[in-house]
RNA sequence: GGCGUGGUAGCUCAGUUGGUUAGAGCGUACGACUCAUAAUCGUGAGGUCGAGAGUUCAAGUCUCUCUCACGCCA
């Protein structure tokens, strides 16, 4: 039995989540863990909340209400989206729990130990009105370039000009518009990561299978200009992991939190001993996943994550488990992606364009949701959301070719025979051909779901919802049944053992479908060994029901709804 | 501006190390069936693979130039 780690990446606090970035990580990863899980492999999949830094600061002041108190809330929120998504993560974690702040402390310390920590002093603009250092992106003023008014410390959006925020002209804080600023000294601690730079080389050259997207993204930061470069690992901020050298005070620190980029990748493994505090468990028991000196050496760990992510996953992280000295299980697999557009252009949180996840839940069950999904991951590109594609996508594949399988078939066994598997002959020719064709689909869907090649696997189930429907169009039933009711008999005994055959082949996309089906045939959910034994795996006489329409269309009035609703403010 | 990723049938996308008539799903046309959610099944039409040049016996697939789109620039 393999032991599988899955991570994905983990969201942002401040606000819902669109498709796009549902997709972009967790819906994927979700697919890949019940893969996983159904062929038996022991798994741990798990994501959490990022909570730190400034955007959450300033949607909490928004919200009217302390930092932690929202981010607990929303915590709540995005995981009651994720439940009804049916992510199966073993644990949603949080990036401010105490796991995470003595484990980011820990690392800190030891990166330290190893002379990878270097403290720089520099400077920084504070404003007194608000009490606060500013990121250079909270600072706007006059741009030297162009004269744009509504330059930002770190870029002028008008000229594309790269800016510091001492080059703006009249600076004023974002947060407040006060002008009341001061370029004041701080000093801050970076992660000397360039001194790992051969070390991580070396490691991304050997990693042939990853996507190229991936390799190339990090290869790009490690070769663009003077290669990679040291980071700051802290900031002047109040919400975050307070700045300790492992338990000890860091002299010169005091005040400061980490980057929230140093300490999300690092809530991967804290969640993961979340996890084991939630369920009555002892360390050893999430160390096997994440320590090789503790059983984790025979551990696959893959990453879910969009491209935008890929820097941090490839590149700083690695450098701070490589740089601990501690033996911390490295990733084996960066599975990224693409973006997904919405309607001819982006997704966006601010203009309200696009689907977010509670908008997705309120309109159609998650089912309709992942199918398309996931059929459509941007995986070598980025990919499109159309209204008329999704509708014409789910009612052509989940309504027509899947559900109407199961009840054309249930149906007419209810009609002609009875509720039960009917009797009849022996499988025939025509069975066989078809258990043949079915074998050689199961084993190439097993191949992509195991490469994690989303589409084609996707592609690869609807083949094989289809036979079911190329063999009944071929053998018959419905005429057969008027002058042999053994051979209809046997048919359709053949066709309904299809039913939970599909239902588990289908469950790591659409869950709820497979729970109802399997639920409608009474057996419950089991990998088939393969096809022969699955398609005999309801015996004569074993009783089932009629499932209610398993996928409802999606009416063109519906559609237009829909469209016309999300098309956003501008 | 630099870098990255793309530009393949009406739409969304596949196309492995260059090698026979460039593929899938949807849509569309026609036909079959009438058990079923007016569902299903079959057949066909539809592409000078962004533009140009080059390498090669052979290029969607390699090289260069151009162009368009998107993204990143810590």
């Amino acid at each position: 039995m393999a032991r599988i780690l899955i991570t994905s990446a983990i969201p942002y606090i401040n606000g819902i989540k669109h498709l796009g970035n549902l997709v972009g990580s967790q819906l994927p990863a979700d697919l890949f863990a019940r893969y996983h899980r159904a062929r038996g492999n022991e798994v741990m999949f798990i994501c959490a909340t990022d909570e730190h830094g400034t955007p959450a600061e300033l949607a909490a002041a928004k919200a009217g209400k302390p930092v932690e108190e929202y981010c607990k809330e929303m915590h709540a929120v995005q995981s009651e989206l994720a439940d009804g998504f049916r992510l199966s993560f073993d644990h949603y974690g949080r990036s401010s729990s105490d796991r995470n702040h003595r484990l980011t402390q820990h690392f800190a310390g030891k990166l330290a130990d190893a002379g990878l920590i270097e403290e720089v002093s520099e400077t920084q603009v504070y404003s007194n009105a608000d009490g606060r250092f500013l990121p250079d992106r909270y600072i706007e003023g006059t741009c030297p370039n162009c004269g744009s008014e509504d330059a930002r410390g770190d870029q002028c959006e008008v000229c594309t000009k790269q800016l510091d925020p001492t080059d703006l002209i009249n600076p004023r804080s974002a947060i407040s518009g006060s002008t009341d600023l001061e370029v004041r000294d701080t000093k801050h601690l970076y992660l000397r990561q360039s001194t790992l730079k051969d070390k991580l080389d070396a490691w991304i050259s050997s990693k042939t299978d990853w996507p190229i997207l991936t390799t190339s993204i990090a290869k790009k930061w490690l070769h663009d200009g003077e290669g990679l470069r040291d980071r700051g690992i802290t900031r002047d901020l109040d919400w975050g992991i307070p700045v300790k050298r492992g338990t000890e005070n860091w002299p010169g620190m005091e005040g400061k939190v980490f980057y929230v980029w140093f300490d999300a990748p690092i809530e991967y493994i804290a969640a993961t001993a979340e996890w084991a505090d939630a369920n009555g468990k002892v360390d050893a028991d999430w160390e096997r996943w994440w320590r090789t000196d503790k059983g984790a050496d025979d551990v696959t760990y893959v990453q879910f994550m969009g491209k935008d992510n890929v820097p941090f996953h490839t590149l700083s992280f690695p450098a701070t488990i490589m740089g601990s000295d501690e033996p911390w299980k490295l990733v084996d697999y960066i599975k990224s992606f693409n973006y997904l557009n919405y309607d001819g252009g982006q997704f966006s949180t601010s203009k309200g364009r696009g689907v977010f996840m509670d908008q997705a839940l309120a309109i159609l069950p998650s089912d309709y949701w992942r199918w398309w999904l996931l059929s459509h991951t941007p995986e070598s590109s980025d990919s499109e959301f159309t209204w008329d594609d999704f509708q014409a996508c789910v009612n052509s594949d989940l309504a027509n070719v899947l559900g109407n399988f199961v009840s054309r078939v249930t149906k007419f066994c209810r009609s002609k025979f009875s509720e039960e598997i009917p009797a009849g002959n022996d499988y025939g020719p025509a069975e066989q051909a078809v258990i043949d064709a079915l074998q050689t689909r199961l084993t190439a869907y097993e191949t992509y779901m195991a490469d994690m090649e989303i589409r084609k696997a996707a592609s690869e189930l609807r083949a094989i919802w289809s036979l079911g429907n190329e063999y009944l169009q071929e053998v018959a039933p419905w005429s057969v049944f008027k002058t042999d009711e053994a051979a209809a008999a046997t048919q359709i005994r053949f066709a309904l053992n299809l039913v939970p055959f599909y239902a588990a082949l289908s469950e790591p996309f659409i869950p709820d479908a497979a729970d109802a089906l399997s639920d409608a045939m009474n057996t419950p959910l089991a990998w088939p060994e393969n096809v022969a034994a699955a398609v005999n795996l309801l015996p004569v006489g074993h009783a089932f029901s009629v499932p209610e329409i398993t996928f409802a269309k999606i009416t063109d009035d519906a559609r237009d709804e829909m469209q016309a609703k999300f098309a956003g403010d501008s």
